[in-house]
RNA sequence: UGCCCGAUGGUGUAAUGGUAGCACAAACGACUCUGACUCGUUUUGUCUAGGUUCGAGUCCUAGUCGGGCAGCCA
């Protein structure tokens, strides 16, 4: 933010800490002593970029931490190399970086570079644990990646225990097998192998003699269970591709299931928050973590719904297809609901924080409406952004009692919600541009702004009245042609006459041009992703490009900053394209019309 | 047609057996050198049917509707 703005109030109202169903849990465990500190995680697989969804997630996991003096892990959830890239691993953590930052990054846990889990006995038991540290040059987020060699561990423990087996099944004969949902499975030809072939066959399998897919190891549960993630889940698979981060050591990788409820142990976890879908998945995970026979305290999973926002989309899988399809312009297009995309566009972390707080957590599948959002977005640029006046779409007005070179020293006010508003001057010229919606030949009802014989004040400055019309050849408004009336300036005699409207100028001598992006909403309906196929609802309109006419005072702006263009909306600095030499600014937001409405 | 989960105004959520509240949205009004902000007023709700209870949004039973689960994805 701007080194010249004085201290402001950046969030407009204290809100009350939250409850929900998972805090009154997690509180319970708190009373009861459960745990020594509360640790909670969020765990993203690297394969795209962060979204609105993830921004829920992100602040239930670091706000069950905050609020309880615990932790909360980045971690990355790995496990499958061939969808993965360091380039998501690195644009995750900054994301949620920025996202936390100033509230909880205090409980933030990475871990130290390089670390794995350290061997310990707990219990007279041998136990693995890796602890957190602060994040720092020499710390870096936690990989699933990084407990391969433990995991490799727990699964020849489950193999001894006669709990898991090599399966030759092929995945077709392997997905026939395990049945429908209303119908059971049927247990694998290769299933009651005993323990020395199991043992044999997994390290052969490590070593690299079967190739993708020949062969897997799976848990040993029930192949009739009426939840078919019981029916002897595949626990790790083949894949003979080197990881992004595990490097080449590995051509066997375990599964979402097993890796993840082993990381949560190993972590020290005590509260594994995900969303609804992995409800089902949860007899696995205990029954995975039950079967080992560990030392420390078992973490548990909770679910809640996932967020919902209406005209924008919440899934990896389309946004990435949106990306490669070029119908934006990347991961971080101003448009899109992913986390960099809405940092880009000018949206504060602590408006996005109050966003998906406010919705709430439940096991309710809801869809909020676009206005709750927009809601916290303009609660909180009102209080933060500095006022300044532009003109996106200019006409040339003409102060005719003004001598050409003549400047009229002018007011403005920085932000009137400060306590002691700042100010800045302003000077009015013969030559000024205002916002071409701003004049009307014929106006319509009720129309407060510019017409002709019609007076309105210019902001800051005076009232004027319009004398002329300038039109070309063509019949087409060039130039409005006005008289000033210099006595209704602030500390003139007739400064407090009033006037319908207000509207805002940029002197035509004194301004800078800048190229301003106005965006709307990517989609034309509310639910794009119930679409057959949402790439037919795009809004064709959601990018407008416009040259302004910007006050002299924004040639300073800095990336970072939000102003408020008054009478239009939320404008920020664009983050790769803004230059001192060629300005470009993005709309976050626009402010509330309730007269367009009308 | 198997299993799991859910249902409170237009939307999201609170009420943990005891006055159905909050926010957003909407409508109207006040204020205004931003048709913004702010302030005031108003409208709208416990899925259905039974049961337990002095008392049920909350507990029980059945139904209805909605969501999830059959990747060697997460």
């Amino acid at each position: 933010m701007s080194a010249e703005n004085p201290a402001r109030s950046d969030a407009p109202a204290p809100t009350p800490a939250p409850t929900d169903f998972i805090r009154d849990l997690v509180a319970q465990d708190v009373a009861a002593q459960r745990y020594p500190q509360i640790v909670t995680r969020f765990p993203p697989e690297p394969n795209g970029y962060l979204h609105i969804g993830h921004a829920k997630s992100i602040c239930l996991n670091f706000g069950l931490a905050r609020e309880n003096q615990g932790r909360c892990h980045l971690r990355f959830d790995d496990t499958n190399p061939v969808k993965e890239d360091v380039e998501y691993v690195e644009a995750i953590a900054a994301d949620v970086r920025w996202l936390v930052a100033g509230w909880a990054d205090h409980c933030l846990g990475y871990k130290p570079k390089g670390a794995h889990p350290a061997a310990q006995t707990v219990a007279g038991k041998n136990d693995f644990y890796l602890a957190s540290v602060a994040p720092s040059d020499a710390a870096e987020p936690f990989f699933a990646s990084d407990y391969f060699e433990a995991l490799y561990g727990y699964a020849v423990e489950l193999i001894k225990r006669g709990l898991a087996y090599v399966c030759d099944l092929s995945p077709e004969d392997t997905d026939a097998y395990r049945g429908s949902p209303d119908k059971p499975g049927r247990n694998s030809p290769f299933r009651d192998r005993s323990v020395a072939e199991n043992l044999d066959l997994f390290a052969r399998m490590r070593a690299g003699e079967f190739p993708n897919g020949a062969r897997s190891l799976r848990a040993k549960i029930d192949m009739a269970s009426p939840n078919i993630w019981l029916r002897d889940p595949l626990l790790y698979r083949i894949r003979h591709v080197p990881h992004h981060h595990a490097g080449d050591k590995w051509c066997i990788y375990p599964l979402y299931d097993f890796a993840h409820c082993l990381s949560d142990y190993l972590e020290g976890i005590t509260h594994s928050v995900c969303t609804l879908e992995f409800e089902v998945h949860r007899p696995l995970y205990d029954w995975i973590l039950g079967s080992l026979d560990l030392p420390r305290p078992l973490p548990h999973q909770y679910e809640f719904a996932k967020l919902n926002l209406a005209y924008t989309l919440v899934s990896k899988r389309k946004l990435l297809a949106l990306v490669n399809g070029k119908v934006v312009a990347g991961w971080d297009d101003p448009r899109m609901p992913t986390i960099s995309g809405l940092r880009r566009r000018g949206i504060p972390a602590p408006a996005l924080r109050d966003f998906v707080t406010g919705v709430g957590v439940t096991k309710f599948d809801s869809l909020t409406e676009a206005a709750v959002f927009e809601n916290c977005v303009r609660n909180h640029l009102n209080g933060a952004a500095q006022r300044r006046l532009a003109v996106l779409k200019p006409i040339k007005l003409v102060l005719t009692n003004l001598a050409p070179g003549e400047t009229v020293a002018c007011t403005a006010t920085n932000n009137p919600q400060d306590e002691n508003p700042t100010t800045r001057p302003l000077a009015l010229t013969r030559e000024v541009y205002i916002e071409a919606d701003d004049f009307a030949e014929v106006p319509p009802p009720k129309y407060f702004r510019l017409k002709p014989g019609g007076e309105v004040r210019l902001k800051y400055a005076c009232i004027i009245k319009c004398e002329e019309l300038v039109k070309d050849a063509a019949g087409a408004l060039v130039e409005i042609r006005c008289t000033a009336d210099l006595t209704t300036r602030t500390g003139q005699p007739n400064a407090d006459r009033k006037v319908k409207g207000t509207i805002h100028w940029v002197s035509a001598t004194q301004c800078v041009d800048a190229e301003v992006r106005l965006y709307d909403r990517l989609f034309t309906v509310p639910e794009p992703a119930a679409e057959e196929d949402f790439l037919k609802v795009v809004n064709p309109k959601s990018l407008e490009t416009v040259t302004a006419k910007l006050e002299a005072s924004l040639a300073s702006a800095q990336v970072g900053e939000s102003f408020q263009f008054e009478r239009l909306g939320y404008f920020t600095p664009d983050a790769k394209d803004h230059s001192a030499a060629k300005p470009v600014f993005n709309r976050t937001i626009t402010l509330k019309d309730t007269w367009a409405k009308a």
